[in-house]
DNA sequence: CCTGCTTCATTGAACCTTCAACCAACCTAG
DNA sequence: CTAGGTTGGTTGAAGGTTCAATGAAGCAGG
């Protein structure tokens, strides 16, 4: 299959856990401001925010599901209380009779835009400004080559 | 409060989403591995892992929880089923009353075998293998900074 | 045009986590 | 020594996610 993977050092260790540690306790760091704010949890302010700034205003469900880093399954529960909350709206997609599209609707909007202050002022408070332009820049770089092997 | 916090301009857009779409997608992958080799989720696998390298064996549940990045009541009721399931016990603290301590049986110890070949490859494919050396040392360092941030 | 494969989406059940309530043990000021 | 507060841990209920099953719509070959 493949040769022996050595267990991790002592240094390696430390980055791992420090990372895994970031992985693990981010999301409910950032679910405390948003369902202070807006009574949202993590996933359901990536519904909309990308459905804010999509293209005419639609996604198809799978493509939300993708940018919203989530299966389509767990979209489609999320969608429904969505739906029922009014915050957003689903209907057929005209070009293909499988596809179901998602729309903001004005509730919705208003929403977001109860989340999305708070939530850049803590994503700034807990990442970009920790880190000068330099290493931001390597940051992006390093996620986006790790999300590259993720998705593979 | 605070100043205006600036929204997030297009590079610091895509950092953050590569930034956020590890954090998303990391666990699920992992754990597609742990269950299928050891019938784990990461959590438990943590609980399993802090276990075995423990002073003594041991660790009280609320320095567990924290070790895995976990609330108390999480770790309960993960510490419930691995105990039924054999793979730790739990037993009062001689020291302080309102402690208990946890230990690793010899079928949790057989059950972290199963997991963590694996598990290591894992990681060192998505994210050791991806970065060189002096690459994974910033990565540790932005974490480490990150991570305080986050506790804080 | 019909058969089988693939894609898109939804659903219910099982499972896990969170939240709030609760209890016991410890600590400490008076 | 004891009343009130704090710490450590467990629990049940509510809510969210995953998994497997289902079904409709599209597509491609015969």
């Amino acid at each position: 299959m493949s040769d022996e993977a050595p267990w991790l050092d002592e240094s390696e260790m430390a980055t791992w856990l420090a990372f895994i540690g970031v992985v693990m306790r981010l999301p409910g760091t950032l679910e405390v401001q948003l369902r202070r704010d807006a009574d949202l949890n993590h996933f359901e302010y990536s519904v909309l925010v990308f459905l804010e700034h999509a293209e005419g205003g639609t996604l198809r469900m799978s493509d939300l599901a993708f940018l919203c880093n989530g299966s389509l399954s767990r979209l489609s529960h999320v969608a429904r209380r969505l739906e029922n909350d009014g915050l957003i709206e689903r209907f057929a997609c005209p070009d293909d009779g499988r596809s179901t599209l998602a729309r903001l609707t004005d509730a919705g909007r208003e929403r977001l835009v109860k989340a999305a202050p708070g939530h850049v002022r803590l994503v700034r408070e807990l990442v970009f400004d920790e880190l000068d332009p330099d290493e931001m820049r390597q940051m992006g770089e390093f996620a986006k080559r790790i999300l590259a092997r993720i998705q593979a």
